[in-house]
DNA sequence: CCTTTTATAGAATTTATATTCCATTTGCGT
DNA sequence: ACGCAAATGGAATATAAATTCTATAAAAGG
């Protein structure tokens, strides 16, 4: 007898071996494929007393499917918990595992990076929130400039996002610190004007700096940014988080690229529904 | 003091006093919002272990937010698990429904792109042979200065790979036309350098003719682009192809970001075999 | 209807896990 | 440089949880 490893093979099993169980192994079976949270999460006493069965009973359920115990098979319940959920840094960390056995072929590398890509892609629809993106975009559309600034790593995005705009008919500005006139190129801002950061960490202290100053002045700020502890984050009105995942030591662009084009795109029918 | 019942509010309570936590605890801090899973999941010795603390830290750090225990913090990491996955499925489900009445709020948006943008990476690693990605690897490696260049859309590209460049100490050169001075900057190309251009339709004209003249000076070309009758693919030593998918009448660079990037690490680790 | 086998309940035990405590270190103000 | 307060590490302890064991109860077979 071998135990099902993951969560849809134990699914199986618990149903094709349900006709042969013991009664009480039925009732457990049953209780489990309806609750798989419970079976995830609690204790082997809580879910013998939402289950009304025996603590024991339990364990000797795990054991006919071939677990040495019940904490063996509570495993599978949690894996699948965490697949389904926002974790996609498992597949990331099986990933860099893989990658510690001597792939030096390029193409071995273009598979890591798209992989991680792919997994960063997924994540985003879990950790940007809609509430958020909808004021994000309702905010842009009310701007009567929108001035764009990023350095760095995230340049390509306010990069790409001038681009974009402007086949919008949106104006904006990309504050892009060329010539050096970076907090110049940032004093026409005003009222009735948006400031779009993108920053990432190590946070860029030009774009902090000017996110603050801009701050102050009463501007509406909207970030895209990589998480609550951010400079950005504290600053802005509302900050969307991307969490880009590291493969061979790089950090990809592609899930913030993605959200960056969503917000023009969403922009774009906000601005067609209102005219 | 009053613990965080919802994982939202405890977020947001480690990012406000973030800065007010001691050394370990910020670290603890920082660990716990990059790694929800393993605190939902894991044992205290377990993520002390993986977060290079002691587990007492753990308990004192539950503590410093008001909760009796590490275990009472814990139940706040996992409820949002549980809610995660189902609000996941939900919304999987109702944007389904969405979808075929063509809702336009921005979070479908959001999830087409990444549907996109994922269709579009899969693809990437149909489409890209290993012998050319190899190829355009050692043609630049064997670059004495890799000039990049690369206008509207595409110009992202060439500018995050300057900056990936740089990382490696890989000396470059962004013919960014800056200052109308596009072919003023690619003067100073000469043998030993190697050009990288990128362009998709409707291929910049000014690339274009760059790349046509550059080859006629002897230098060897690279160039990412889209498909065989990109004017670049002809006159090019070796054309990396990629097909970005078109949704909501944009296309992404999710793709071309994540080739880029390849493109970069195959090159440091290249070059790091020389050495 | 009795015997044998298998399943079950519940207490007892073992194992693992969280928490506390205190000696030591670190950082800070004087 | 000194003393004080806060923070930390790590062993010791307490707590909780999983697992085993056994007497008892239910089925199954003759």
């Amino acid at each position: 007898m071998i135990a099902p490893g993951t969560y849809d093979a134990l699914r199986n099993e618990l149903a094709t071996r349900h006709d042969e169980l013991s009664k009480r192994l039925k009732q457990i079976a049953e209780y489990a494929l309806e609750n798989p949270n419970d079976m995830a999460l609690e204790t082997v006493s809580a879910i013998a007393a939402r289950a009304k069965v025996q603590p024991s009973s339990l364990i000797r359920f795990a054991k006919a499917f071939g677990y040495t115990g019940f904490s063996e098979m509570q495993k599978v319940f949690r894996s699948h918990l965490v697949e389904n959920g926002s974790n996609y840094k498992e597949r990331i960390r099986s990933l860099s595992r893989d990658n510690a056995r001597q792939s030096n072929s390029s193409s071995v590398v273009l598979d890591d990076f798209i992989d991680g890509g792919i997994a960063a892609l997924n994540n985003l629809r879990h950790v940007v929130s809609p509430e958020k993106l909808e004021q994000a975009v309702e905010t842009l559309a009310n701007a009567d400039v929108i001035y764009l600034t990023a350095q760095k790593r995230a340049f390509p995005i306010a990069s790409y996002l001038a681009y974009a705009l402007a086949q919008l008919d949106k104006r904006c500005v990309l504050i892009d610190g060329n010539g050096g006139m970076f907090f110049e190129q940032a004093r026409s801002i005003r009222k009735g004007d948006v400031l779009l950061a993108i920053s990432f960490k190590s946070y860029a202290s030009e774009v902090v700096q000017l996110v603050k100053e801009t701050k102050n002045k009463d501007i509406p700020i909207v970030s895209i940014s990589d998480g609550v502890l951010s400079p950005l984050a504290q600053h802005s009105d509302v900050c969307l988080e991307v969490e880009e995942v590291e493969v061979h030591a790089f950090r990809s662009l592609a899930a913030s690229m993605t959200l960056a084009l969503t917000l023009v795109v969403a922009l774009g029918r906000a601005l067609d529904q209102e005219s």
